[in-house]
RNA sequence: GCACCCAUAGCUCAGCUGGAUAGAGUGUCGCCCUCCGAAGGCGAAGGUCGUAGGUUCGAAUCCUACUGGGUGCGCCA
């Protein structure tokens, strides 16, 4: 359930009814009419807009329509009061019992309290980390994992029926690059002396690879040319990226439902079935592009190529699909795998690409436009970079010799939970900055902490409540008399509570996973308010000695609070924590 | 040159798809530990929301043009 849906309904009721009696037009959109929490407290529990986006299609003024409206709602059990004020808005108070029920609502439904219906079930792949299979994963990935994560998460939470998928990239060059690498590593383990030229992958990681293909195939490539064993070593390698990968995921708590592999699209006549659609769109041509201006790559000339024409479906220019040789670029088999994701059947496409790819956004938006004939929407959400810290320090971060940083470097000096939590307090368009030492800090100015001992709190409240023999099962809590919370703290912290439901909808709506973490922190600061003025007030204890019906009242407040946090950290892929250490 | 992203308190950032007097943390300053946990609490100061126009009842939010920073720009994926 979701209040602020329910009171909207409530006003859209009102003004039908007032269009009934006449007292206002009939033909009125009331669309624009929205039900939100006031930024100022002061102001109620909601306020409605609807005096002022009515009055000029019904032609009357808002304080007119304000003041009719607030008569009738006025009448509602559940509104207390309801002001016209500023310059048109309705405020309005809501009685005591009005919260009383999301509080018994929250403990009942426990872990799917805020799951929305949003979605309605429509199927919506969200694709993301898709790291090419050559290393293992680096910090600016590890954003991606989280953040795609999140909100695949978020969305199923809202939902959708959601596929979470990786693209490998096995089918490029770079696949190439990485079975000559771990070809030098498997001469290597024969004792051979290698020099790692042309580009070659130098990391450590490919020790073992080089080893391990030794055991396989013992000595039989040592001296052979790359033709003999290119292809074999190609997929040995990728293979033992891709299971690198995995654990690395694993090690973040990323589980990937599908893996979807671009060498499947060759050979097959997927690629071609693909163009083929587009060229039956008469979307392809040969032409020549012109150079960009400006910045003109050193080696440019005029060359006649293969082109998509994308700017048809919003891109700035067409864009080449196959190379001089013949071969197909990357692009080619991009459009083949959105095809595929296309022809599976999905109503909404999510890619979440790093900020270095934010040049390929318009031509993947044109191609799937103009594949799916502007039917399937595709979201593409960039993860702009990660600059590490240390104690305010920049890392740097260099790429030679392999001594970059990777994800296992981040998660194993600080932890999944922490990780996760931190690359998510931040909007996935904005730059993020990580301190290793601060994320540590057990402290007010750290996010995570501040969350994870609100629910400790609440946790270690409810282990004393037992052992003072109080029942505080969410079942019992929800049958506590809650009349005993009335206190203005008391209700703030359960309006929090309350907003969790619609945040879930607008946090899904705008594919802002983020807003999640916000809304935790704002809950548990709440929290946190109300435990610190039980220190002046003693009233507002959780623990009333001797007052069992009234202490089991003022747990099922904080209890729900944790049953936010809990759905909240499980929609951030973050562990609650009962107790600090 | 072009495209996309960013610009909000000294610092790090929110701002709920256009709402009321723009918020939080940190830092600064002033108070406060006999307390269900002081790894804190209360309060104060701190802003021409990058600049200039526009849209309307109403703009940090939408549009246009600038300024500054980031990312990228045909046979690398």
């Amino acid at each position: 359930m979701n209040l602020f849906d329910d009171i909207r309904g409530l006003v859209l009721d009102t003004l039908g009814g007032l269009q009934a009696e006449g007292a206002l037009p009939a033909s009125l959109d009331l669309g624009n009419v929205t039900v939100e929490p006031p930024r100022d407290p002061a102001h109620g529990d909601m306020a409605t807009n609807a005096a002022m986006v009515l009055a000029k299609p019904a032609g009357m003024k808002p304080r007119d329509i304000a003041t009719v409206l607030a008569e009738h709602l006025a009448a509602d059990a559940r509104i207390d009061s309801a002001e016209v004020a500023g310059p048109g808005f309705l405020n309005l108070r809501l009685a005591p019992a009005v919260w009383h029920d999301v509080l018994r609502d929250a403990l009942r439904q426990g872990a799917d309290f805020g799951r929305a219906t949003l979605g309605q079930d429509r199927r919506v792949n969200v694709e993301y980390v898709s790291a090419n299979p050559t290393g293992p994963l680096h910090v600016g990935h590890t954003r991606g994992a989280v953040f795609g994560d999140a909100l695949a998460s978020l969305l199923d939470f809202a939902g959708y029926d959601v596929t979470r998928e990786y693209y490998i990239n096995d089918g490029g060059a770079q696949v190439d690059v990485l079975a000559r690498s771990v070809y030098l590593r498997y001469l290597e383990a024969h004792g051979q002396e290698v020099a790692f030229a042309d580009g070659t992958y130098p990391g450590d990681y490919l020790i073992e690879v080089g080893r391990a293909l030794k055991d396989k195939v013992g000595a039989a490539y040592v001296d052979e040319p790359e033709a003999v064993w290119l292809a074999e070593v190609r997929d040995f390698a990728t293979d033992a990226m891709m299971t690198l990968i995995r654990e690395d995921l694993a090690s973040l708590g990323v589980e990937m439902d599908h893996f979807f592999s671009e060498k499947s699209l060759y050979g097959t006549g997927l690629i071609e079935a693909a163009i083929e659609d587009l060229r039956g769109k008469g979307l392809i041509y040969r032409g020549v592009l012109e150079p960009p201006k400006g910045k003109m790559p050193e080696d440019w000339e005029p060359r006649e190529q293969t082109l998509f024409k994308s700017t048809e479906h919003g891109d700035d220019v067409d864009r080449p699909i196959m190379k001089s040789d013949g071969g197909w670029t990357y692009f080619a088999p991009d459009i083949a795998y959105h095809y595929d994701k296309i022809s599976r059947g999905y109503d909404l496409l999510i890619d979440v690409f790093g900020a270095d790819h934010g040049g390929y956004v318009k031509r993947m938006k044109a191609a799937v436009s103009a594949l799916s004939d502007g039917r399937v929407p595709i979201e593409i959400k960039l993860c702009q970079l990660v600059k590490l810290y240390k104690n305010g320090e920049p890392f740097k971060m260099s790429k030679r010799a392999g001594t970059f940083i990777t994800l296992r470097d981040v998660v194993d000096e600080v932890g999944p939970d922490v990780t996760r939590f931190v690359m998510l307090t931040r909007k996935n368009d904005a730059a993020l900055d990580f301190d290793f030492a601060r994320v540590l800090e057990q402290s007010k100015d750290n996010p995570v902490f501040y969350v994870q001992y609100a629910n400790a709190r609440v946790n270690s409240v409810l282990r004393k409540a037992t052992a003072a023999g109080i029942t505080v099962d969410d079942a019992a809590l929800a049958e506590a008399d809650l009349s005993v919370l009335s206190h203005e703290a008391e209700l703030a912290l359960a309006r929090k509570i309350a907003e969790w439901p619609r945040q879930v909808e607008n946090a899904a709506r705008a594919g802002e996973p983020h807003r999640v973490a916000f809304h935790l922190y704002d809950l548990a600061s709440e929290l946190h308010g109300l435990w610190n003025r039980g220190h002046d007030e003693p009233a507002l204890r959780f623990l009333q000695e001797g007052d069992p019906a009234t202490t089991r009242g003022k747990i099922a407040l904080v209890r729900a609070a944790t049953v936010v946090i809990c759905a909240g950290l499980g929609i951030l892929g973050v562990t609650p924590v009962d107790e600090m250490r």
